[in-house]
DNA sequence: ACCTGAACACCGTTCAAGT
DNA sequence: ACCTGAACACCGTTCAAGT
């Protein structure tokens, strides 16, 4: 893929973007070293501050790229409802294996409030993934399956549901391995719908 | 309340665990330095070690304690119900509410797994805090707020959604302000009993 | 523009030494 | 026992310099 250049990449942005999240994934963010992003991407350690201000602003990155991925995880997961409803169902379901399969990464998104805020980038991705939950409460709505009126504290409970469901199991506090904690995710959106029918 | 001593103090343990704590409220686990509360403590930057193996064991020991002042939320929270139902229901407000009041000790508590969990003092706390929630579930059940059978899926479906609210509102992803929040988290009770009513 | 090495002020942790 | 200072291998970040 890289084409040779004056002296290393053409894309190092790119490049460091991916080092970060497979580093990230091995290590956790904890443990997470700019110095090592660079020693992976074949660069001096400071050559990364030519593309990021500083290891707050490359973390943004990292947590913005994650609601996109997230994003497709819900989006993949709901395609296998058979109504509005039930993709609204699923889509929880996606959420929560998304949080199972790159914990750490889940944890960049949702634990460095203080740093994140500040990245217009970290919030328009966190916006749009919401927008996809909504999305489907809307649809939901219109369906029938869920009553009319606003949308909003639906996605909000959903999501609070789905988030915890997540966390818990990702920092082992849930007494199930991963397969039951999807069956515990179904559980657990199903217990918070009847409160939703009309 | 500390006596004059041959170097400093006669229990340095838990004047370090009360400077970390004071520390982590001001800075967050991320830039908490083991260093810096020793320079608080008034002792040389090697002098925790003599009480605790390293900083995860150190961090293990504010979590373990975090789940104990968790408890006593709870449970101060709980005693204004008026009858067992109510009383689970207002634990709930009590778990979040020590999430809003004290948030980079709950990120201790939960973002830290993969150390903490070798440290049977961080375990023993975090099954009391889970069993105290459970005693309020088995008291509904007892009371016909809850119907019988095994408590621990309630429990836990209860856990997950106060866990999902709390760190959804501490990370800043809930258009609420703090009041306001506690407000949501009713609402989110009370969306997951329906499903549990007999 | 993009990358480099040297430098600074910090960490966590270890170790030999003091009382 | 409990505490100390010096030391080691790391960080994040800055800066003057190279192509």
């Amino acid at each position: 893929m890289a084409s040779p250049r004056p002296y290393h990449h053409g894309s190092l942005r790119e490049a460091l973007i991916e080092s970060a999240l497979t580093l990230i994934a091995e290590v956790g963010p904890q443990a997470f070293t700019l110095r090592e992003v660079a020693r992976r991407a074949k660069v001096s350690h400071n050559a990364p501050y030519r593309h990021f201000r500083d290891k707050d602003e490359l973390l943004a990155a990292l947590a913005a790229e994650g609601f996109e991925r997230l994003t497709v995880y819900m989006n993949r997961s709901a395609a296998a409802g058979l109504n509005a409803l039930d993709r609204f169902r699923f889509s929880g379901r996606g959420y929560v294996e998304f949080a199972l399969e790159w914990p750490q990464h889940f944890q960049v998104m949702f634990d460095w409030p203080a740093c994140m805020a500040k990245y217009p980038e970290y919030n328009a991705a966190g916006k749009a993934a919401f927008e996809t939950l909504l999305g489907f409460v809307i649809a939901a709505q219109g369906d029938n399956g869920l009553p009319k009126g606003d949308p909003q504290p639906l996605a909000l409970l959903a999501w609070s549901v789905v988030h915890g469901v997540a966390k818990l199991a990702v920092s082992g506090h849930l007494p199930f391995e991963a397969a039951r904690v999807l069956e515990f995710t179904r559980y657990a959106v199903e217990s918070m719908l009847p409160a939703c029918s009309s």
